[in-house]
DNA sequence: GCAAAAGTGTTTATGTTACACCCATGT
DNA sequence: ACATGGGTGTAACATAAACACTTTTGC
């Protein structure tokens, strides 16, 4: 085997697939690239990796740097390697992906800011690079992620009802699913505390849930698996 | 954002974690490291990714170089970047999961000739660099893939029997199944075609089945899902 | 009082679990 | 004939799917 030194390097970056949800949309962010290759073109967030630097706090720094954006859930996706997805040359790149709670007013906020804005998952722009394909392995990891993690609250308020936690599943799922079966089979699992009530909108106020995380990390530990 | 050839790059490297079966028992290759570091340390198949070369395919190359074995199937796992992972310096790597068809016969010969050889999965010296993380992971994914993906063929032969199928189901799940039931669902997925019989060991001859990979193509198209 | 969304039970079908005996072969 | 592993069915139970009306609020 030989030292390190020894070969040539290739670069690496990360990238990021954030997702958010823009009422019962679910949106991805991107940005617009400022500097060639691709000038101008929209691209998933990211940049290189420092040569000390974890890759997991790189992909936060860069999502922090480019878009300002507060991550609370991120995990990594999949790493891209094929020789000629740079024209600069050779770079790797590991993708993550990450959950935003988006209330509609916070991402009106960012949207027109700056370079960086939210498009629906499914009607984006081409992006630059190999974007398209990692955006795609992103939204399959989250659709099957999303059944058996608990991982959709990390896109909605921290209160919420069961009618948005429904759209959601039915906006990731990519079909609809029945009211009372849904509601019966997510309280069962005994992860949602009740709250008061909301009054909002139009028709009956809905009464508004939050995700107990303390109960789930009791149940986790137990052996207890999610599955929705 | 700036160029690569701006920053310091990381050396980047594969590693894999093959599995075979060696009778019921869930193996995994290991090779013994002639340099340093970790010298005589034994560790996971692996080595530098060419500068012009695929991530898999330098993974499928240095499992050539190094053991010699011919891979049936190999994903990619996890890319593990810790800054402090290697003492040479900042080197990523990207590690892939494999399984191979490993007879008795063919696990011996390779067994003894090289520095590469096969230990229990639950049993195997310490690990050079963090390889026994990533050995670990490697574990759960093979665990969770072979319930919903129909990879377990891959550590059978080409023939096999329900009995062989069943105990290799409970090796890597690690809980015991009962007989009747599962062929009932093994079989109700119509993805096993007959063969004939097999004479061998004491007690009734059993019947040999093949994996029926057409048929599993088809019905994958149309949306099926394995799940076992 | 009407429009709008929330909330609530029962029946049916489907899948999962538990369980014990006879069969075919080699020695 | 006996030891060894192969092969088979049914009943109880649990989970999932289908389905329509009443309730609460704002206007």
């Amino acid at each position: 085997m030989l030292h390190s030194y020894e070969h040539a390097r290739p670069s690496v970056t990360v990238d990021c697939a954030v997702f958010g949800l823009d009422g019962d949309q679910l949106s991805v962010l991107l940005v617009e690239r400022a500097v060639p290759p691709f000038e101008g073109c929209w691209a998933l967030p990211g940049g290189f990796v420092g040569i000390d630097e974890d890759l997991e706090a790189a992909a936060r720094r860069e999502l922090e740097e480019e878009t300002g954006i507060a991550l609370t859930w991120l995990e990594q996706l999949y790493t891209f390697g094929a020789p000629d997805r740079d024209p600069r040359g050779r770079v790797i790149t590991v993708a993550f992906y990450a959950l935003v709670k988006t209330t509609r007013d916070g991402l009106r906020g960012s949207t027109d800011a700056r370079d960086a804005r939210w498009f629906p998952a499914d009607a984006h722009p081409a992006l630059a690079f190999d974007h398209d394909a990692i955006l795609a392995v992103a939204r399959a990891r989250l659709r099957s992620k999303v059944s058996w993690q608990p991982v959709g609250f990390e896109l909605l308020p921290e209160r919420f009802t069961l009618t948005q936690l429904q759209q959601l599943y039915e906006t990731v799922l990519g079909r609809s699913l029945d009211k009372r079966n849904f509601r019966r089979k997510v309280l069962a699992l005994g992860l949602l505390a009740e709250t008061e009530v909301r009054s909002s909108g139009p028709g009956r106020p809905a009464r508004l849930y939050r995700f107990d995380r303390d109960e789930y990390a009791r149940l986790e530990a137990e052996g207890f698996v999610f599955e929705l």
